[in-house]
DNA sequence: ACCTGAACACCGTTCAAGT
DNA sequence: ACCTGAACACCGTTCAAGT
């Protein structure tokens, strides 16, 4: 009967996809554990039976945004001076594809404990950089510039994702209460976001001005 | 008597200065307006005479932190052909500084209202890139490019403040469960955080990156 | 105008009890 | 081994009552 496979037991995987499921479409603000067990049907102490608290949910699903990443091809097909850049610039694109489609996860990124997707995709993106000739060094530098690129670009884009509570409705209510003529850049500013929808484009313009900056640390190859 | 000066006239002021001033000890997940009134030595329910909710409070302590941002200068002394980026570099590390100082405002930064003093210190940014030569639609690139980098930066170096569960003891604990040939790139790079506790070089190195192409961006000026 | 107490609708998590 | 109910120590906020 339906309410059998709706009382298929409890795992610690079916609790991840649900709050995965729950936090995708209501935001991380609306995970409790208790809705998370009226979801799954059942009460809310039964998850304590399949995960040791509510930080590790949310460490659980910020891997499952991990494992959506595409690590950088191992071995470039066409050689040439720049090669090394294709892969790592395939990686971070699905990486902000990945936080562009569960955006809740950068705020929280920093916060929760690394699980093992996300520790293999640093690896592989690590191992790409110094099979490509960087030094340790900037393999260093290399890494940081990336992936605060991609968490500060999505990060700062979800500003505008919410239609009334989002900057640019809060700014314009804010403005309205000066002289239009103190804040003419940020009201060109403003209508620059507003008339570009996706930003795309503007995080690949910079994504490459970082590429061909880490391209000259490199030195020449 | 001491009692007269604790129970001085709550005002909007005294409530955010005794809010950053929690959030600053204890992270922000530690502020409730319950702790905040017994802070100031009043009941709960005093402060919503002076606040709306405590998302405003929110609000207004980001707002104070980016009180804290040094502006750029308005005019620059000395001219030449990157004449504009000592000024933009002044409050991009002034930016910085506020963040490191606050470092618990990067999580929310994006998800509460602007306030003036934020406004004010978008508006003085985009001024500088306009008037330093940039189109409208190259400033606003080099205005995200800047503020992600601040924004992302923080937020990744979050990760290395809290000792017990910071990512090296996090990544260290799940490391031991592989065998140590599996993540060697990754334990590279944990021994460079481990080694270099202030990260201010780092972030110098790729502003300085994103700096030069921007200038590029910019064209020949 | 400002402060307060009780109340409401929530939280995460512990612990003892069931099967 | 897994599920549950009651309980504890919290939340933000509304509302009516005080001064």
């Amino acid at each position: 009967m339906a309410r059998t496979s709706q009382r298929a037991p409890l795992t610690a995987d079916r609790v991840l996809q649900a709050a995965l499921a729950l936090v995708d479409r209501d935001g991380v603000d609306e995970l409790s554990m208790r809705k998370l067990a009226k979801e799954l049907g059942f009460e809310v102490m039964s998850l304590y039976n399949h995960v040791a608290n509510k930080d590790e949910v949310l460490a659980g699903i910020a891997d499952l945004v991990a494992a959506e990443i595409e690590p950088p091809e191992a071995a470039p097909k066409r050689r040439g001076k720049a090669a090394w850049k294709a892969g790592i610039r395939h990686t971070v694109l699905s990486a902000r594809d990945a936080f562009h489609r569960h955006p809740w996860v950068v705020p929280i990124w920093p916060a929760v404990a690394s699980g093992p997707h996300r520790l293999r995709f640093m690896e592989a993106l690590l191992r790409s950089l110094r099979t490509a000739g960087f030094a340790p060094a900037d393999a260093y530098h290399g890494y940081h510039a990336l992936m605060m690129h991609v968490l500060g670009f999505t990060l700062q884009e979800q500003r505008f994702d919410f239609g009334e509570g989002g900057v640019v409705a809060a700014a314009s209510r804010f403005l309205d209460q000066f002289e239009g003529e103190e804040f003419p850049y940020l009201i060109e500013h403003m209508h620059q976001h507003v008339d570009a929808p996706t930003h795309q484009d503007d995080f690949e313009v910079v994504l490459d001005i970082l590429l061909d900056g880490l391209d000259r640390l490199r030195g020449p190859g």
